[in-house]
DNA sequence: GCGGCGCTACTACCT
DNA sequence: ACAGGTAGTAGCGCCGCG
């Protein structure tokens, strides 16, 4: 029979010695289905010496295999490395941890030079192979077998032909639980062998919200409440199960809790199954998807401090004001005093609900990755940038029978990047901001850059492209590995916006589409950064090298042809030019870079008027709706206090919308006031920094380093990775000495003139210094300053 | 013993 | 744990100083 299925993940089993394939699936009707293919079996390859004899080798192999999981073929077979056609050894064997086991003998057997594709895992493996991809619709040719209570879902079958992808575009209903765990932490950070979780919260896909809390009692608190827990999950039965920040906190604490109290956390579709550490440091729930959505939101550079409230906030899910927050410190308060307890509740509602509308903003496009990528959803967001290409890459090298470089350990070598213009300070009007349509993947098609086309020795013009600067050489034909998969990732974008065009914006198959073209762009643009990066198995320093080399070459040029039609140049940054706004020059200009440079370059944006200092990178611009732009300043850093950055925002505005430098200096002056007389809340003063690397690893003593460590004398937790929020108190002597975390710090203990004068006027100065403001003027020794006037180009 | 200077460490940004 | 280029703050060692 025909079974339509929607594939959410793959894993395997072991049964009387053979591995069993398991695709945990949904099936037309919504349904929990797991499809079982008994036919596939581990192997890998080898790549043998030059001049080797390959039978030989191959009768050698054989002799390797051990009784538990025979070498049940060995065989020579045409593949492709790095676009050279080898013969390579395929072996393989029965049970997939014995794919380790021979790798590590063949490896050293006489004439063997590599051995390749050893590291991937089965499960994968068996995706790639068959070429199928989470979170996409197939048909299979399939039995039914009888239902095993081991497993959790409605109907098994056994695979018994061929499968073959449907052309549907929207994923089934799927179930989703948001969960949210709240600990007992009178002593900070808490200790899963002390202090019991106190309140789990659950949300469906329904709407439902379920609070499970603990007993007042002294013994094992929370047993029961984590038995109901366990008991609704499976009862709810959960396609997919969101967390925020789950992977760091609740499902870890939860493990060793459970562990401790004697819980069983059998939450998975198969019978007994815990959940456990897997890939990119992601816990995988058997059977279901367990999606961490801080991973998601750790890619919104927007937001700075990506606690739940703030992304939440940020996204439109829950606004801060709408909701009710404890900090994390006083929970245990709370808790403590039943009188509070119902804040507490409201509190954990609010987390999980809050976490729920992430997820709805968030899995649209987690699920047209995975798909994409072919990584299962639940890891897909876990996974770096880099290895979610690297998988792309993979599938693709399967299908143009490549074969898949292993990963090695390389020194870093540096090599040159982009240019950067140095910007012509000042106040300019009318202003374009063009920038190159994906500048570096055109580049990489264009000169087909790549490991496989990359020529040693001499090569002629006709059949080669050179790069200026550094003499590398790529033929010219035919494509390479990156060219192909460039175009391809390309093509298809252009072809579903084309589809998007076709359809209502406000359709579910719009949004679906719209999630899919974001994908395709973010592995596209990641292919140079890929190549370039030392631990990519497709690593290739003179590809990068070449890039950053055209790309320097071609803001050259069209820097060139812009002068040439009389644009004045302002400034310009790898990919981009500001140049002055005259929309006939403009249009002269881009269309005469399409036919010299054979490269797009489009307007982005234009700018009433907009500012520079003599530092690169940085910009203030004011755009023909109003609105202003910050790019780089203090105003838009996380490690800079909300005061200084606000007073920064505002002084901006004032100069480029009213240009009233005099303004401005009010206005500085008079939140300084606002500062001495104690009327700024603390939270506008907490300064945010990240800690990089462990406490004891730190060189010097750095404010935020002190700041973490006196966190952790008061029991704390600092991981690496986390943002320490500190102020500066009143004292003598390095800020280092003065910095404390901010909860610990009273209002009237805070150094009021050091946010005066490191914060305040700085932020401020850095704009207004040009216009002639001096920090004695705005510390309220007044002194006449220029006008706007003063600045605007030659205008009277 | 201490202020000034230059260098280094560190973080976060831009494209 | 995709790249290099850049700005900026604070710490720290060193120098000179009767």
């Amino acid at each position: 029979m025909k079974v339509e299925f929607y594939l959410l993940d793959a894993s395997y089993e072991v049964m009387s010695k053979n591995p069993i394939v398991l695709l945990w699936s949904i099936n037309s009707k919504g349904e929990p289905i797991l499809i079982k293919d008994y036919s596939f079996r581990p192997y890998f390859y080898v790549m043998p010496d030059d001049g080797v004899n390959i039978n030989d080798l191959v009768s050698r192999i054989k002799r390797l295999s051990k009784a538990t999981s025979p070498i049940i073929n060995v065989e020579v077979v045409d593949k492709k490395y790095f676009g050279k056609p080898v013969k390579v050894v395929k072996v393989m064997t029965v049970i997939p941890e014995y794919v380790r086991t021979y790798r590590e003998e063949v490896k050293h057997l006489r004439g063997v030079k590599e051995v390749l594709e050893a590291d991937i895992r089965f499960a994968m493996r068996y995706l790639i192979d068959k070429d199928l991809s989470p979170c996409a619709w197939y048909e299979v040719e399939a039995e039914e077998e009888y239902p095993n209570p081991k497993y959790r879902v409605t109907k098994v079958y056994r695979v018994t032909g061929g499968c073959r992808r449907l052309d549907r575009a929207l994923p089934p209903k799927l179930k989703v639980l948001a969960f949210d765990i709240e600990v007992y932490n009178p002593k900070g950070a808490p200790r899963p062998e002390k202090d019991p979780v106190i309140i789990v919260s659950a949300m469906n896909s329904e709407g439902e919200i379920r609070q499970f809390i603990a007993e007042d009692s002294f013994d094992k608190p929370d047993k029961h409440m984590l038995e109901e827990f366990v008991n609704y999950i499976t009862e709810y039965d959960p396609d997919i199960i969101v967390g925020y920040n789950s992977n760091g906190f609740d499902w870890p604490y939860l493990l060793q809790r459970s562990n401790y109290l004697g819980v069983k956390l059998d939450v998975g579709r198969v019978k007994g199954g815990i959940p456990r550490t897997s890939v990119y440091g992601h816990i995988s729930v058997p059977g279901r998807l367990n999606v961490d959505l801080y991973n998601f939101a750790e890619e919104i550079p927007e937001v700075k401090i990506k606690s739940l409230e703030e992304v939440a906030d940020y996204l439109g899910v829950m606004k801060k004001s709408e909701r009710t927050n404890i900090p994390w410190y006083e929970i245990y308060l709370y808790w403590d005093d039943k009188k509070r307890r119902d804040k507490l509740l409201k509190y954990a509602k609010d987390d999980v609900a809050s976490t729920m509308g992430l997820a709805e903003k968030f899995l649209p496009f987690a699920i047209q990755l995975a798909s994409l990528t072919g990584l299962p959803l639940d890891q897909v967001g876990a996974a770096s940038v880099g290895f979610r290409l690297e998988w792309y890459l993979m599938r693709e090298a399967f299908k143009y029978g490549e074969l898949v470089p292993n990963r090695v350990e390389r020194p870093y070598e540096p090599y040159k990047g982009a240019i950067v213009l140095e910007p012509i300070k000042g106040v300019h009007e009318n202003i374009a901001v063009l920038d190159f349509s994906s500048m570096y993947p055109n580049l990489m098609i264009k000169y087909n850059v790549g490991p496989d086309t990359y020529i040693e020795g001499d090569c002629s013009v006709e059949n080669c492209h050179t790069i200026p600067g550094l003499g590398y050489k790529f033929r010219r034909h035919p494509p390479g590995f990156y060219k192909n998969v460039l175009e391809a990732l390309l093509r298809l974008r252009k072809k579903i916006r084309e589809e998007m065009k076709k359809i209502p914006k406000d359709s579910p198959e719009y949004r679906v589409l719209d999630e899919r073209q974001k994908a395709l762009k973010v592995l596209a643009n990641a292919s140079y950064g890929y190549m370039g990066w030392v631990g990519a198995r497709w690593y290739f320093r003179e590809g990068a090298e070449a890039v950053t080399a055209l790309g320097r070459e071609t803001i050259k040029r069209a820097i060139g042809i812009a002068k040439s039609l009389g644009l004045k140049v302002i400034y310009g940054d790898t990919d981009s030019l500001f140049v002055s706004y005259d929309e006939k020059i403009i249009n002269e200009f881009i269309k005469k870079v399409m036919d010299e440079l054979g490269l797009e370059i489009k307007v982005d944006k234009v700018y009433v008027r907009v500012f520079f200092t003599e530092a690169k990178k940085r910009y203030v611009g004011l755009t023909t709706d109003g609105s202003i732009d910050i790019v780089g300043f203090e105003a838009v850093r996380g490690d800079w206090t909300e005061l200084a950055k606000e007073v920064q925002e505002n002084v901006a505005k004032i100069i480029l919308k009213e240009g009233k430098v005099e303004k401005a200096i009010d206005y500085v002056k008079k939140i300084i006031g606002e500062l001495r007389k104690g009327a700024v809340s603390i939270e506008k003063l907490i300064i945010w920094k990240t800690i990089t690397r462990r406490l004891s690893e730190y060189e010097v003593d750095a404010p935020h380093v002190m700041a973490a460590r006196r966190l952790i004398e008061v029991g704390g937790k600092v991981d690496v990775g986390d943002k320490i929020g500190y102020v500066v108190t009143k004292g003598q002597g390095k800020i280092s000495a003065r910095a404390y975390p901010y909860m610990m710090v009273r209002p009237q203990d805070i150094d009021v003139e050091y946010y005066v004068k490191h914060q305040i006027i700085p932020a401020a100065l850095r704009i207004l210094s040009y216009f002639g403001v001096s920090e004695k003027q705005l510390e309220g020794i007044g002194k006449a300053s220029k006008t706007l006037l003063d600045f605007f180009g030659g205008k009277k």
